[in-house]
DNA sequence: TCTGGGGTCCTAGGACCC
DNA sequence: TCTGGGGTCCTAGGACCC
């Protein structure tokens, strides 16, 4: 078979768990949860992720950690360590980069692989293995002609697999499959199509592009049936991100309703956004603050700086201005502040 | 299930201008 | 005087992802 091009999807199983389990080997098979301090009975904080053992209690990322304490008292629950996972992240992406292939790195636990090869299952199967060697860490590969199909294959690939998704299997995988299986189709835009009788992936896939923009926009409505046709984005981009802006927020275990506590914490985020922009010698084009008000109502009010920086006192000032704009009658259980950066020039 | 934190992109409506 | 048409920018919110 001659060489040609493939995108591989390397998806890493069970990350922050199977770090973690690296570091507490004598927790090997037992439901464990890492999430906010570790303590479950702390209220507003969830999972990031649960191991096998944990999920067969029906615990998953995203659920409150006191619901997950309810549903197995016995489990373990683990403090979220960022820098841990930073760094074994970084560990899996070097292996990779020491193979013949093009890394597009998607987050910590994920990959794009370009590679040109006439045995892509062979590929991965050396992956696999280096990465289980050096690291200690499983990974599903999923193989495709674009990322969206490698993205979905590593899917089907899990646990510890590989798998094949490209356009000649692509209507008989994915036909007879809701169309939240596709990647960029959530739970309401899945429940928007099945109002208009679009079920299915192939029923979505013939779907009246007109009629999907007219529902969903232009560029979306259309982009969704393109999805459900398998296709998708097939080119890797190795060049670092640049960052589009970045933000910091707070969710408190108890609600705030004292105006000064409000702002004062408005200020430190605000400062601290801003050191963030310029220890990465960006400068801040937009300000934008986020308050949560219960029941859960979040509300955004944002402005553009006069003149882009990274200076604290500018951005926290533009914050408090921006605070003023909210309507703080109610407790509020949520304060952030957003920046939006501006561009480099290319 | 009383709902984290950090991102990205798209849409819709209004302002404003010619 | 009762009202066009297009372009662009700004703002707020929504949806998705990990």
């Amino acid at each position: 078979m001659a060489a040609r091009d493939w995108i591989l999807h390397v998806d890493l199983d069970q990350f922050i768990a199977a770090v973690e389990l690296l570091r507490h080997p004598e927790l090997r098979g037992r439901p464990v949860v890492v999430g906010g301090s570790g303590d479950p009975t702390q209220p507003r904080t969830v999972a990031a992720t649960a191991t096998y053992e944990a999920r067969a209690h029906g615990i998953h990322s995203g659920m409150p950690l006191r619901t997950a304490h309810r549903r197995c008292p016995d489990a373990v629950f683990l403090p979220s360590d960022p820098p841990a996972y930073e760094a074994a992240s970084a560990r899996v992406m070097a292996v990779l980069n020491e193979f013949p292939v093009r890394v597009e790195v998607w987050g910590w636990d994920e990959a794009f692989l370009g590679a040109t090869t006439d045995d892509p299952e062979a590929l991965a199967a050396d992956l696999q293995h280096a990465v289980r060697t050096r690291t200690h860490l499983d990974c599903s590969i999923g193989i495709g002609d674009n990322k969206h199909q490698a993205k979905l294959a590593s899917g089907l690939a899990k646990p510890a697999g590989i798998h094949r998704l490209t356009s000649d299997n692509w209507a008989q995988t994915m036909n007879d499959r809701p169309t939240d299986a596709l990647w960029g189709i959530g739970a309401k835009i899945s429940k928007k199509l099945a109002a208009l009788g679009l079920h299915t992936v192939a029923q979505l896939a013939a779907a009246d592009p007109a009629e999907l923009a007219r529902h969903f926009g232009p560029t979306n409505g259309p982009w969704y049936r393109y999805l459900a046709l398998g296709k998708g984005e097939a080119e890797v981009v190795t060049t670092p991100w640049i960052a589009r802006g970045h933000s910091r927020e707070t969710t408190f275990r108890h609600d705030l309703t004292d105006r000064d506590a409000i702002a004062r914490h408005i200020t430190g985020l605000a400062e601290h956004v801003a050191r963030d922009a310029a220890e990465a010698c960006r400068d801040i084009a937009r300000v934008s603050v986020k308050v949560r008000t219960t029941p859960f109502l979040t509300r955004t009010r944002q402005a553009r700086l006069d003149a882009p920086t990274t200076d604290p006192a500018t951005v926290a000032r533009t914050a408090l201005n921006l605070l003023d704009r909210h309507d703080l009658t109610r407790p509020v259980r949520l304060l952030g502040v957003a920046v939006e950066y501006t561009m480099p020039k290319t």
